[in-house]
DNA sequence: TCACGCGTTGACGTTTACGTCAGCCGCGCG
DNA sequence: CGCGCGGCTGACGTAAACGTCAACGCGTGA
């Protein structure tokens, strides 16, 4: 049993992947209506290959670094065309060049947004430190998994 | 005149921050009715401070990271509440750590990106190089800020 | 056999972040 | 004096990304 479940053969169902990436059925089966994904159907049933479920953690990734679907779905398009037109293939590396810079930008503003960040924690902290250190020490309380969370199937997060 | 410009008392028409920052007068009227501006008004004018410019600034930064208004609400009222309230400031120092995990994580996730784009980026040149030189030639064609946008307020982008 | 659980397809609702449009105001100018 | 410009206030529209709900199919275990 173990041994099947490294196969590449091996298949997954809508749950399987939901569970395993904490997103919800209902979100599968709309980035397949945005042509995200098309897994294979067996009846009426989706069946996921490896391959569905890689496309699937690009997308994921995709949204949290604030790409649209739409963006994704030209992506995962571009990776597709690997089979031949260079005419293809060039426009897929301006694009991939678009994005890398479009990245960099963001990483920077998010740089900058950390730094302000650490520094705003100094100065609080610092001011706590003398004020209440008592509530410093409440401050510290990290969330540290919940366990109540582990139940549920997705997080709304900020959608 | 030149003076004048860096003065703090400098104030600034709502167009004069649109054009500065790019974006359009709704997008500043729709931060105020959601509390994340309050500029002063002259009559029924509204007359932005150099601080409120800032705070523009930071919406706008929050903004390109994946902020919602909501949040980036948030934290401008945890800033402007440095005035006293050691519970709040405890609040605002936990909120403040939370982000800057957010923002590591987002930051991880945005350098995984950018590696497989440079890969992506790396095997299409070389497959380009081999099969049709002339296309990644005019691959490389930078956008090279088109002067048609130059007129328009503000870009769409992903919306 | 029949209720359960998992899965499916519509179809409508919701939130976010504005765009767009209509209608009104004050003011500088030809 | 009209009018064009910049600004203002609603009010309605919209695109993205799902949530939610209803109604159905299909295998299966008590």
């Amino acid at each position: 049993m173990a041994v099947e479940l490294r196969r590449p053969e091996r298949t997954f169902t809508i749950r399987q992947l939901c569970l395993e990436f904490r997103c919800t059925p209902r979100a599968l089966r709309f980035y397949e209506d945005k042509g995200l994904l098309s897994p294979a159907r067996q009846g009426l049933n989706r069946i996921y290959s490896y391959k569905d479920r890689a496309r699937l953690q690009l997308i994921l990734r995709g949204k949290r670094v604030g790409l649209s679907l739409a963006e994704i779905r030209e992506i995962l398009q571009l990776y597709g065309k690997g089979d031949g037109g260079a005419a293809q293939n060039a426009k897929a590396l301006r694009k991939f060049r678009e994005r890398i810079v479009a990245f960099e930008q963001q990483r920077a503003d998010i740089d900058e947004h950390l730094a302000e960040l650490r520094e705003a924690c100094a100065r609080l902290e610092a001011f706590l430190e003398k004020s209440a250190p008592d509530l410093l020490a409440s401050a510290a309380e990290m969330p540290a998994r919940s366990s109540t969370t582990d139940r549920r199937m997705a997080s709304p997060r900020h959608a």
